[in-house]
DNA sequence: AATGAATGAGGATTCATTCAT
DNA sequence: AATGAATGAATCCTCATTCAT
C-alpha cells in the first residue's frame, strides 16, 4: 500500500540576525536557485547546496530545519515579491484617467513578469514545484487568498457590480492568467507581453459587463 | 562543482504485442497515475508502482528501461491525446458561420480542458512536470511544435494576414495560455471555462486586427 | 556474516546428438567466447550470451543447467585440447636424438601456446577463471593430476633419478611455467616464446642433475 | 549486441587525513582482502565488506565511489609493493660478487614471492583479477611499464649489449615469468622457489649470451 | 521440444540528517 | 557556534532461472 506523502515542518529554524547569518541564509537560496534553475527539483540534493553555496552542510541545517524548508523558504521570497507589486498598485489614480485605463495598467504593473529571463525561468519552476509538492500547497493557498482579496478590492474600487463571491472567483482566476506569461518561452517574448495584456484585460473586463 | 544532470533513456524497452503485455503496460501506467495523483511525484517509486499495479517489479523493468521512462510515456499519452483533439478540429466547417463563430469553438473543443476533475488533476501535474524533470523537455519542445503548426495552419485558414513567424509565436503563445485553465482550480471551474474562451479568443483575436 | 560460497553442479544437462544440438551448443559456448574476451567474465550473463548466440534463453537451458556450467565447459574444452597434445607427445622418438634434444622439442609442442592470438588472450582469461572461481577447481586440480602424472612419464622415461614424488612436484611446477607463456602480451610475442623455450628447459633440467 | 562495458571511474574518494580515516580505509581493504582469499571475487558484494569491517555501507562510500574502487585499491597496493622490492633491489651491489651471483640475488628478492601462504594466495587472485577485470588493466600496464624500465636500467647495468627496446621486452617477459610463482600451488612450495629462480636465471641470461 | 515473458531475491548506491569534536 | 564525517533506510535496477504456452 502506498503511505500518505507526510508533510514537515517547513519553518526556518531561526531568524538569521547576525550579518553573517543573512549572507549565509542567502548564500544558500542562491546556491539553491542556481541549482534548480540549471538541473530541476528532482536531483536537488543538500550537500549539493552546501557545496555550490561555500557553506558547511552542518551549517545549512543550521538556518533550515531540513531540505524541504529551502524550497519553501524560495518559494516564500518569490510570492512575496508578487503580492509586494500587488499591494503598491495605485488603482485610485489610475481609474481617473478611466477604466481601460486602469486596467491596462493594471496588467502591465502587477501581472506583468520580470524583465530578465533567468528570473522567468526560475519563476517557472517554482510555480509548477507548488503543484508538485504537497509542502508547498499551504503557501500556495495563502497566496491564492491573498491575491483574491487584493482582486475584489482592486475591481469593486473600479467599479464592478459582481457579488464578492463571483469576484474572489475571478481574482483566482487571474492569478492563474498571469501564471501564464512564467510559462511562455524566451522566444516569443517580446509579443507574449502585449498578447497577456490583452488576455487579462479580456477576462478582468467580464466583470464590467454582466 | 554542481555536475550535469544526465538524461537517461527513455523509449520503453519493447514494444507490447501479446494482449497481456498490453494490458500489463495499461496497469503500470494507470498504477502510476493514479500514485501521482495521490501523492505526486516526488515520492513516486517504482516499487510501489509494481505493488499498486498488481505486477511484480521484475515485469515492470521488462516494459519500461527505468522510472522515468514510465512518467514519460504517460507524459506522451497525454500529450497525443492533447494533439489528437487539435488535430481533429474542423476549421473549414466552422469558418461558415463567421469568424467569431469559429474560434468561440475552437477554444471550446481544443483548449478546454477535460470535464473530469482526476484528469485535471493529472494534467497539471504532468504539465508541471515538463518544467522541472529535463528527460521531459523533448517531448514538450516537440508539442510546443506541433501546436505552433497547427496554430498556423487553423489561423491562416481564418483569413489571418500575419507572417509564418508570427503566427508560430501566436500560436506558442496560445499553448500557454491553454495552460491556465489546467491549473484553475476546481473551486472555479464552471465559470474559469467561460473565462478561458474569453481569453483564448482575446489572444487570437490580435492577428486579425494588425 | 560472510556465506560460504556454494558449488553449483556443472555437468551439462543432456549430451547433445542431433546435429542441430551440437551445433547449438557450439554456438552458445562460441557467443560466450567471443563475449569474455571482449568484456571479462563480471559483466557476462546469459542473456546476452543467448541473444549473441542467436539462440533462445530457454534453450540455452536445454543444454547447459545454468550459467556456470557454460564457463565450466568451455575450460574443460580448453583443458582437453591442452592434455591432447601433451598425450600425443612422442618422448620416445625424441630421446633417441639426445636429452637436450628431446627437452627442447618437448618445450615446443607441449608448452608453446597457439600462435593464434585470439586463443591466448582468452586462453589467459580461461587460466585466470580458473583462479577466481571455485566452481573451476575441480577441472583445474584433474588437470594438475593429469599433467603431474604425464610429467613423471616422460621424465622418469628420460632417465630423471627423482623420486615420483619430486617428479610430480616438478611436473605440476612446470604447468605453471607454461602458463607463463599464455600472460605473454602480443607484443613480445616472437621473441617470447624462444624464451618461454629456455625457462622450460631450465627447469626441467633441474631433475637430471641432482 | 553487446554493450560495451562501461569502465567505472575507480578513484578513492577522498584522501583520507584523519587518524581514524586511515584506520577505515585500511579495515575496508583488509576486509575485503579476506573476503576475496575466502570466497573470491565473484561473490563480494559491498554490504558483505561493511559488515566484515564493522563499518556502515554508507562509510564505505564515504572512502570510495564504488566497488570497483576498492579492488582497484587493493590491486594498486599490491603492485606498490611489488614495485618498491625491485626499486631498492641493489645491483651494483651484488655485481662485484659476478653476474651470476647478481642474478641469482635478484631472482631470490625481486622475483621470490612473499613466504606467507596468505598473501601468495591473494597475490594469486589478484593477479587473475587484473585480466578479467578491464578496470584494473590500467594499473597492469603501468606496472608492466615500470618494470620493463627497471629491467632496462638492471640489465644495462649488469652489462647486457641488447638494444633498449629488445631489453625492454625482455623485462615485460621476465615480468610474466615471475608471476608463475604466485600461481605455484602451496604443496610444492619450498622447490618451486628454487625452480623458479631457474627459470627466471635462465631467461635473463639470454641477453647477455647474444 | 522450443520459446521468451515473467519472476523477485539480491546487490549497488544515494542522501537527508545528525552529532561528536 | 561551526563543522563535515558518519549513518543506514530507502530505492533503483539486474539477471539467473523457470514454466506456461
Amino acid at each position: 500500500m502506498a503511505k500518505e506523502a507526510p508533510t514537515r515542518r517547513v519553518e526556518p529554524r531561526k531568524l538569521p540576525s547576525r550579518k553573517s547569518s543573512r549572507e549565509r541564509v542567502d548564500a544558500i537560496l542562491n546556491a539553491t536557485r542556481e541549482l534548480i534553475a540549471k538541473d530541476g527539483l528532482e536531483t536537488l540534493n543538500t550537500n549539493q547546496i552546501a557545496e555550490h553555496a561555500g557553506i558547511p552542510i552542518g551549517s545549512v541545517y543550521q538556518y533550515f530545519p531540513n531540505k524541504q524548508a529551502i524550497v519553501y523558504a524560495l518559494v516564500q521570497d518569490y510570492l512575496t515579491e508578487l503580492e509586494a507589486r500587488i499591494e503598491a498598485f495605485p488603482m485610485e489614480k489610475h481609474l481617473k484617467k478611466g477604466l481601460n485605463h486602469a486596467l491596462k495598467m493594471m496588467s502591465r504593473t502587477v501581472t506583468a513578469p520580470s524583465t530578465f529571463a533567468y528570473e522567468r525561468k526560475l519563476g517557472r519552476i517554482l510555480l509548477s514545484a507548488m503543484d508538485l509538492y504537497p509542502e508547498l500547497r499551504e503557501l500556495s493557498d495563502a497566496h491564492v487568498e491573498f491575491c483574491a482579496d487584493s482582486a475584489v478590492q482592486h475591481l469593486q474600487l473600479a467599479g464592478s457590480k459582481w457579488s464578492v463571491e463571483r469576484l474572489r472567483k475571478l481574482g483566482r482566476y487571474i492569478l492563474e492568467v498571469r501564471r501564464t506569461i512564467y510559462y511562455a518561452p524566451e522566444e516569443i517574448m517580446p509579443d507574449a507581453i502585449r498578447w497577456q495584456e490583452a488576455a487579462t484585460i479580456a477576462v478582468i473586463s467580464q466583470c464590467f459587463e454582466d
